[in-house]
DNA sequence: AAAAAACTGTACTGACAGTCCAGTCAACTC
DNA sequence: GAGTTGACTGGACTGTCAGTACAGTTTTTT
């Protein structure tokens, strides 16, 4: 674990914050290198190459997301057993979550890889490719749950409600990077928790 | 309006469909060129440089999108008198239109702008602020309107309303290409439907 | 003490953006 | 019909960056 494993980790911390910042092409190895405190030798050694670097960011998110995830609808379920309560619970907790990042949710690095398509390789689509659909499935169970309790209002799948809440989160991400509004993205979140409130809700308020 | 504007076009097109395709960096100015049958010299003639023609696609692009709701939302205004029936068609039109597309959504050029920051200059992020600032006023009017009829169940401000349309439509862009779905982006337009519907239906239905 | 892992250093190649500038050629102007 | 302008072509260059190749060095593990 020494040595090896902690310079891959600060080189991907150290390109992580870069491509957040300015995006996977502005950010050249030269910088990340510099900002690691090895050579570029080094930097191969570690990665192949540069799409190397984007699969290893890629999957070592979905597992951040994962687990951020996890706590956050395990904290729900702490507080109400009810599953509607929970996804109710869980979406206003993660819109606090979001809003409580200084400057705005770090943003998707999903989204990066989604818009430069080409550039990247098989591997890094199929990664990404994975970590949706886990939302997916991680949501529909959820909204499955309630199902077997509530009505639905409106008779819409719960597959495409469980696509909704990535949906809302990166387009609230993009939304809130256009017009430089930080506090957007949770307020979309809270918008997508109205809308499963009066979905499910046996009486409207 | 004769050989320049003509040329310039062209490179306009050709680049579109190559960025909307690879993304912005992937497309070298060789390939525009060689596809737009002119020389390296030309493309300089006609854009002080890559960012200056990002600025033109994106200005074109931003007439392009509101020609297109102007369109949909008149159209859905002569189908219906009421502001909340006529926001509903427009939508439902916007699903159907976003779903004839045979490869999905071409994209949306404002999204690559967002996740390559740094690469474009102020005007360009300026050009997209004005772009998604639009659409902002435009549907917070269209909410407006259907408020000074309709109570809105839940609350909810109809700017973050309006923000919605373009988080749904940018987010559903993206997981259609993540997932390679491309009937995802109109499944999500039905879901704001359908959230519309039941915040400001007098009866459920 | 030997082997493997984790690097450094140097010297390249090739792709691409962008610059500079001289020249060409068709259309429009006086 | 001579001169000007707009729309280019062609070619030579510079600078940056990804990626390759490989020999040598240090550190850690066995």
């Amino acid at each position: 674990m020494a040595r090896g494993k902690d310079t891959q980790k600060r080189i991907m911390d150290i390109a992580q914050a870069a491509i957040l910042e300015k995006g996977f092409d502005a950010t050249s190895i030269d910088e990340i290198v510099a900002n690691a405190g090895i050579t570029r030798s080094g930097f191969f050694y570690h990665f192949a190459d540069k799409n190397a670097l984007a699969s290893a960011l890629i999957e070592r998110h979905i597992e951040i997301e994962d687990d951020l995830f996890n706590d956050l609808f395990d904290r729900a379920g702490e507080l109400s057993d009810d599953p509607l309560q929970r996804m109710l619970i869980g979406l206003k907790l993660l819109a606090e979550l979001v809003e409580d990042m200084p400057n705005g949710h770090p943003g998707c690095i999903v989204a990066t890889a989604v818009y430069q398509d080409r550039l990247f390789n098989q591997a890094v689509r199929q990664a990404n490719k994975r970590a949706v659909l886990g939302w997916r499935a991680r949501f529909k169970t959820m909204f499955d749950e309630i199902e077997a309790v509530y009505p639905n209002k409106d008779q819409v799948a719960t597959s495409h409600l469980a696509d909704m809440v990535s949906s809302i989160i990166e387009g609230g991400i993009i939304m809130a990077r256009a017009v430089e509004e930080p506090e957007l993205t949770s307020q979309q979140i809270l918008l997508l928790r109205s809308y499963v409130k009066l979905l499910y809700s046996p009486r409207a308020s």
